[in-house]
DNA sequence: TGAAATTACGTTTGGCGTAAGCATG
DNA sequence: CATGCTTACGCCAAACGTAATTTCA
């Protein structure tokens, strides 16, 4: 059970520095009886003499009290150092940030976002997580991240998201497909082909719903939570995929080719945001990662 | 500055130990509201969020919060080492006595007293200082040292002493001196020889007073700080001398012989004593060690 | 007599507990 | 509606300042 207080540790210092309670009391702005007493505690606490106090003459540290000084000065130094380095991480641009990004989203968006930021603030580095949407809300609301960039499904109540680009559907097609030199596609032009789907919870429901206002079912041939295998099932032929957003690299893993094509048909509208736990002050580094973001997107769309 | 306290650190770590605020508290003994507070206060004084709030499911903690517990943890625990360290030396025997040894007394009485005492406390060491009365005084109201073994002067109204022994003057003689066999010596059998005196401070004075009481002053030949210069001279025929204490060996650094003869003249008493200073509260190891030279001393006068 | 400590005492701060309020699952 | 957080409020201890007292050089 520690009994003593840093503040106590600190009043000690300045005396055994002093040598003399009385200009450690104007040191430090305290009147002499507070320090008095403080160490008088201290002493008390610790069961254990720490000074030899003369009349007129200040004070001298006893064998105990010599020992305890060393003690104090590095308890308190550290303590300084903790003060110190929590007071910069919360003003400074600097440290670690933590950000989750949805699988589909991540590899197309947070290399350029974290090289553009690092350029600006080199003493920012990034802890990346990826995952569902399901599994970003909950990495934020454990605290696990400290922001997220994915889709604005706002389905959580805890979750306050900032819009950061609209994102279109896309057709992915494998380039030998007839309606590859197509600018635009209408999903009915594809109505009798086999559907790839991105079977990642949200995304899968997303991409079916597409298909409700025409009052069809699409025949979905694969499934697969793997954007790779899913441009790679595209490339090779095996059907057609939707995509939230646009890959701009036309070859697959396996060498095939493919191309994304926006899609024409009314789609209900959703946002790329970039999120965190409503309410919570982040770090000053999360805060100016927001608003690169924000400005960087803004750029984008001029 | 440092505007935290020990104690918000530790209800933290109890609450990111717990997940929970309640259950800490109910840990801790104290109130859930007093717990949330006293962590409010420090999420203030750092500028930093450590913890998310969750509603009837406890709370996580941020990034921030997750180093801040480890630097936490490592903190308190440096503040508890102290805390333990000091009551412990100031409770068990065991530690290091800083003593002094007033020049003459100290190779007589010292070693004897610290073999003694070590093999009782084997955790107990000592470091001796050696010096005249001034400077064993000195020494004391500084903090130097803890205790002296020196002789009872009174001098200081600082110093408290406790009588170890009743200490008698002796003499000094060449063994070929003509009185060297007899058992003891009045000093006006010695008038006219010449005298090496110890012309240390106190000491001096208090031998050239023996001759008061006869009008008469010595005829001083040597004066010396040193007791084995003092040895030497008389063994070697320079004159004679008088020592506060039976030195039990009869040979000198150079071999040269000698003996000590207890002096039969009237002499004002004058104790061994062992001094601290007034009202200090002494560590338990040489409250311990004080009791043992009582003890010790009493046996021997038996 | 002056320097520098402690003691005495009144004020105020702040830490704690009880009770109420609020939000979520 | 149970859980578990925060807010509100009152109380008391403790920290601080002022002033008086003590003690030694």
């Amino acid at each position: 059970m520690i009994n003593y207080t840093l503040k106590q540790l600190k009043y000690f210092v300045a005396v055994a520095e002093s040598g003399n309670v009385t200009e450690a009391s104007e040191k430090l702005y305290i009147s002499q009886p507070a320090i008095s007493n403080a160490i008088s505690q201290l002493e008390e606490t610790l069961n254990t003499q720490l000074l030899i106090r003369h009349h007129a003459k200040g004070v001298s540290l006893t064998p105990a009290g010599k020992e305890m000084v060393s003690y104090c000065r590095t308890l308190l130094s550290h303590a300084e150092e903790i003060n110190g380095y929590m007071i910069q991480h919360s003003t400074l641009i600097s440290g670690t940030i933590n950000i989750g990004c949805y699988a589909s989203l991540g590899p197309i968006y947070a290399p350029k976002l974290i090289q553009g930021f690092t350029k600006l603030y080199p003493e920012v580095n990034f802890k990346l997580f990826e995952g569902d949407i399901e599994e970003l809300n909950e990495a934020l609301v454990t605290g696990k991240i400290e922001m997220a960039l994915m889709y604005d499904l706002n389905n959580n109540c805890q979750i306050e998201s900032t819009k950061l680009a609209k994102i279109s559907p896309h057709v992915l097609l494998s380039v030998k497909h007839p309606l590859a030199n197509r600018k635009k596609i209408n999903l009915m032009a594809l109505q009798d082909e086999p559907l790839v789907l991105l079977d990642l919870p949200h995304s899968n429901k997303y991409f079916q719903s597409l298909f409700e206002q025409y009052d069809k079912n699409p025949f979905i041939k694969h499934r697969t939570k793997s954007i790779e295998m899913l441009r790679s099932l595209v490339a090779n032929g095996e059907g057609y995929a939707l995509m939230n957003a646009h890959v701009k690299s036309n070859t697959c893993f396996d060498g095939s080719e493919l191309i994304s094509i926006p899609l024409s048909d009314y789609a209900t509208p959703i946002s790329l945001v970039i999120s965190k736990v409503l309410g919570v002050k982040l770090p000053k580094r999360c805060e100016a990662f927001l608003e690169f973001c924000i400005k960087n997107f803004n750029l984008d769309n001029k």
